[in-house]
RNA sequence: GUGGGCGUAGCUCAGUUGGUUAGAGCACCGGGUUGUGGCCCCGGAGGCCGCGGGUUCAAUUCCCGUCGCUCACCCCA
């Protein structure tokens, strides 16, 4: 339609029966959130730039160039949250929630905003399932909530997905892996535009370069493996150990980075088949040194983001599609009509879905809505059957129709 | 931010080597059943052919621009 407004760019509507498919997804994501004593945070859309800018690093991608900030009325500079890690920890420090001494287990579903060039399983304003974990850096956490995301997806029923894995080390490891990864590219010639670019801004960023040929200068290249202290190093062999034994699938991807800088340790990625470029349906890691950063104690924690909008996307098709029971109401006159409205009324307190139509249409019209909706079961209140104090009841499959006193109808409805 | 593809009915798409009333399928409305849905048959409604400019006697068609969608790069979930 020429000259209505329409949704702006990187922004859709998310309408039934596709809701459905939202509604099984998060519905299955808080089970399994609850059975691992995850609790819901339903936090702001809008934050301070700055906490995004101290957090997620102020010279990545997100940060330099895809958020939406702006100024309010009285000049602050306000963000929509690009990501909701930095804002979980946030509302941990500034509701003391990090105190105790056992792990604090959080999540937050919601949506996200990136100013970025849309595609397929990428969008302005997308919708991730956040998951978090504070208080702890032992091995057997990480291991715990690679379990919660795989069960989500398994439940879900997502086939063909990869769990990649690897551990990036604490920031005196990669102090080491930097000089001397940036040592290999100064010597070498050959590389991509972006990652020349890359070498001086974020030499990690030149690892997970999709070019071939950037890919064969790397062969050589220092892996991070091997630069990893003693302890980061024991930490991701007990991970990847843990995971062996509860027979979690993994690919160590020795050259998986992530995009924001606080990651530690370790760091993980669910990619999935059909989704195009765009396959990451999860990805998350370790950041132990987040809530210093944001001012706060010394509080390990890792977590992870589960793309909604992508989860979607590869469910199964026969997902999501709520079957519901539900009886059609079609009254001819009204007199029915409002003996119907007071049936239906019933029906529904019994906790029996159920509709009628209000327009005074033909039994034509009536039966076709009936048909429509899905109805089970059509009731007929007409002049013939207020008389006799009976309704016709029809079972819309089979076709076959039987008189049942007014007084039966809602008990016979509810018993079957 | 960069590049490719595409914009015709609510949806999916034909079509016009530039020419008079622009088509199909699905969906929608009505009739075939004055109180009975689906299937079938018949009929109907629904289009500034994305927008602006140019070429031409004539543009939905060719050219340019623009906007939008889409895919990819980049980046990420």
């Amino acid at each position: 339609m020429a000259g209505t407004i329409k949704a702006i760019r990187g922004m859709k509507d998310i309408l039934p029966p596709e809701t459905g498919r939202w509604q099984l997804i998060e519905q299955v994501a808080r089970e399994v959130f609850d059975l691992y004593g995850y609790q819901e945070m339903r936090l702001p859309l809008l934050e301070r730039t700055e906490l995004f800018a101290r957090s997620i690093g102020a010279d990545t991608d997100i940060v330099a160039k895809e958020m939406y900030t702006f100024a309010d009325r009285h000049g602050e500079s306000l963000t929509l949250r690009p990501e909701a890690t930095a804002q979980v920890v946030r509302a941990v420090l500034e509701n003391r929630l990090e105190r105790g001494f056992w792990v604090k287990k959080y999540y937050t579903i919601g949506p996200m905003f990136r100013y970025e060039r849309p595609q397929k399983g990428r969008y302005r304003q997308f919708h991730q399932i956040n998951c978090e974990a504070l208080g702890t850096d032992a091995p057997e956490l990480d291991a715990e909530v690679i379990f919660l995301l795989v069960d989500i997806l398994g439940r879900l029923k997502i086939e063909q997905v990869r769990l990649l894995i690897n551990s990036l080390g604490c920031p005196e490891c990669q102090v080491d892996f930097k000089a001397r990864l940036s040592l290999f590219l100064a010597a070498k010639e050959g590389w991509c535009d972006d990652c020349r670019r890359r070498r001086d801004t974020n030499p990690l960023r030149v690892l997970d370069c999709k070019s071939q040929r950037c890919q064969e200068l790397l062969r050589p290249a220092p892996m991070m493996r091997d630069c990893l202290c003693e302890a980061c190093a024991g930490h991701y062999a007990r991970v990847l150990e843990l995971l062996g034994r509860a027979g979690v699938a993994f690919e160590e991807q020795p050259r998986l980075v992530r995009g924001l800088d606080y990651y530690t340790r370790t760091a993980f990625e669910v990619a999935a088949v059909g989704l195009g470029s765009q396959d990451a349906v999860a990805g998350g890691g370790r950041y132990n040194g987040l809530a210093r950063d944001l001012g706060g104690p010394d509080l390990p924690g890792l977590g992870f983001a589960i793309g909604e909008d992508r989860l979607v996307e590869i469910l199964p098709p026969d997902c999501g599609q709520g079957r519901q029971e539900k009886i059609f109401l079609a009254a001819l006159g009204t007199a029915a009509r409002e003996v119907a409205l007071a049936l239906l009324q019933e029906l529904r307190q019994q906790g029996l879905a159920g509709e009628m139509d209000f327009d005074d249409r033909s039994l034509k019209a009536q039966m076709s809505l009936a048909d429509r909706l899905g109805a089970t079961y059509t009731v007929i209140l007409g002049d013939q059957e207020l008389a006799q104090g009976q309704a016709t009841l029809r079972h819309m499959a089979t076709g076959e129709q039987e008189q049942v006193p007014l007084p039966d109808l809602a008990p016979r409805l509810l018993k079957r």
